[in-house]
DNA sequence: GTGAAAGCGCTAACAT
DNA sequence: ATGTTAGCGCTTTCAC
């Protein structure tokens, strides 16, 4: 095998209690024995048996991450931000798809956590419920991390989240300003924390700016976590394209439901943005493969991912107290392009 | 702490060491004490320590897994197929995304084989053309399999992959057939394996069928795995519909370069299959999603996905010599939605 | 500030 | 068929 802390002590000529001590770079050891011991590890190379410092209840240089979803290109994005991150930092994620079973995931983070992982990081759709009673009750010993947990305002754990009102009293309002009326708002299935924040969100926008059932309009397409939406948002689009209080604005509940909007309104002879804008929700590929490429309120998820894979970062560094709740929110925000 | 071999050592009245011999289903070990043992096992929940076990250089349970780009949902479906098929077998996975940085890969190589993982799991994007030299020549003490691996017909490892060519002379001859004429062929950049066979294979394919230049066409769009190839097709698929000599049928790179051909097609008036039929390739999330749906040629990213795992598994199951190259090839085939 | 030494939980000779 | 025991490479008291 490689060389190990042994080989390291007797080149610098001290005992191994000393290399550890630098490794760990806790306690007093003599700047010059330091310098001098650490200028040998780089020189030989040497790495430190992982394994070895498991079996001491150490650090591990692992993070667990359990998705809901891995195919969804929402969730792809946030892993790929933190997964990015973390291989700067010489740490690496078991990644573990839940498929949004319960069961499997409680069964994933037992393993996780035996297998001494140094964070979890738990990332749910932002359409999705999570048990988060069971986070509350979860007690782990490494810093829990969830991303996007809307929920609760005050959870056990660290959360990393992203609002969606800023985002979407944006691309109200730029309906309004433009007076793009009857705007139309397509949700999907009713139940989750996504489609009842828009809701609200909505009905507050259109009285306060004093809209009648005339200027706004809201729909509903099923599931909006499944392919099949697509072709459901094109169907209803269809629709309404041919109604009398046609809409001249929509916004959708989340990107696949926008390219679902576009291609009904492509069907129906409309043009996108002159006839109808539509701006959407998430900003993952589909809205920038699309053609036109979809105006979208942005979730951020690479920003999510890398605020979350810092956080642990901190917590290692020792910066942040570890099992302490904290909260770090950020705006999502209008992102302008062709349909809008 | 969790339960430890003593503990189920001294529960039994027997030594570590036989515990050690069951849990390893290894050597002699009489059946009744075997029965006993698991039983106490299974009762008291004991899970062997990972750490203990790798600083023994066995078992991990880890295999590490490096894809070019994880956010390509042509990637993501063969990741999950993996994750899946391994976590039936309490297995984990390192998820390791290289964005095709070859330094960088090399790097993540290194350290996951200094995490001791059972097996090295590569996923080359289908268009893109890895170092496959330097696998060659990597000495790792586990086993290497690689997916879509085509370059070399006789590479020093495991390799699982899928042959384009099938499903290409399926969707030809299905033109053919209807006598869809002209055909164009739209690829990406020159250069990589898969746009090499599928420009040989077309010529052959119009060869054989005594197609002349007014029956087939090649175009070309850039790099059809960047996410601005859509709009390129979008535009060319424009151009092509005004043309004189109009493709009744396209055939394209891949999901991307289809979903632009098809919005190209809408924009111009066509309708698709009536006035023209697309067929891509690669069967991702896109052309599920598009509307209408694609037809296109399915690279069976989950079957590729499991039969890795699977691999991996019978390999550590002892019923395949892990570092005897081996190669399973599968054949891609047409799957035909609403484009054609 | 540094060293000696006792484990962490398991595996694998070597005994019996 | 089962037990004894010496490590695997590191961390961490406890001495000095």
């Amino acid at each position: 095998m490689g060389v190990t802390i042994d080989d390291i002590a007797s080149a610098a000529g001290v005992s191994t209690a000393t290399i550890s001590r630098v490794l760990n770079n806790s306690e007093r050891v003599s700047p010059a024995t330091r310098k001098r011991i650490e200028a040998i590890i780089k020189e030989q190379g040497y790495k430190p048996n992982i394994f070895a410092r498991g079996l001491k209840h150490s650090q591990t240089g692992v993070v667990g991450i359990i998705v809901s979803l891995i195919t969804n290109p929402y969730m792809t994005s946030i892993v790929e931000s933190i997964e990015g991150t973390l291989a700067k930092n010489d740490a690496f994620i078991y990644l573990c798809n839940s498929n949004n079973d319960e069961e499997l995931e409680h069964r994933y983070i037992e393993e996780l956590l035996r297998r001494k992982v140094e964070a979890l990081i738990v990332v749910e759709s932002p359409g999705f419920n999570a048990a988060s009673s069971f986070y509350d009750g979860l007690k782990a010993d490494c810093p829990v991390i969830l991303v996007n947990e809307h929920l609760h305002r005050d959870p056990r754990h660290h959360v990393v989240c992203c609002a969606q009102e800023p985002g979407l009293m944006e691309a109200l309002n730029y309906f309004l300003a433009r007076r793009l009326f009857p705007i139309a708002m397509i949700l999907g299935d009713e139940g989750n924390y996504s489609c009842t924040v828009k809701e609200r969100l909505f009905a507050e926008f259109c009285s306060g700016a004093g809209l009648g059932p005339g200027a706004a309009q809201v729909h509903r397409v099923g599931d909006a976590n499944v392919e099949g939406v697509v072709t459901n948002a094109a169907e209803l689009m269809s629709r309404l394209a041919r109604s009398p209080d046609r809409p001249r604005a929509i916004l959708a509940y989340n990107d696949m439901v926008g390219v679902g909007v576009l291609q009904g309104a492509q069907a129906a002879g409309l043009r996108v943005p002159d006839d109808i804008a539509v701006i959407s929700v998430d900003n993952t590929l589909l809205s920038r493969i699309s053609v036109p490429q979809l105006s979208t309120v942005d979730l951020r998820t690479a920003d999510l991912g890398r605020m979350a894979a810092e956080l642990y970062l901190r917590i290692r560094s020792g910066y942040i107290p570890a099992r302490e709740a904290s909260r770090e929110e950020i705006s999502s925000r209008l992102v302008l392009r062709a349909t809008s």
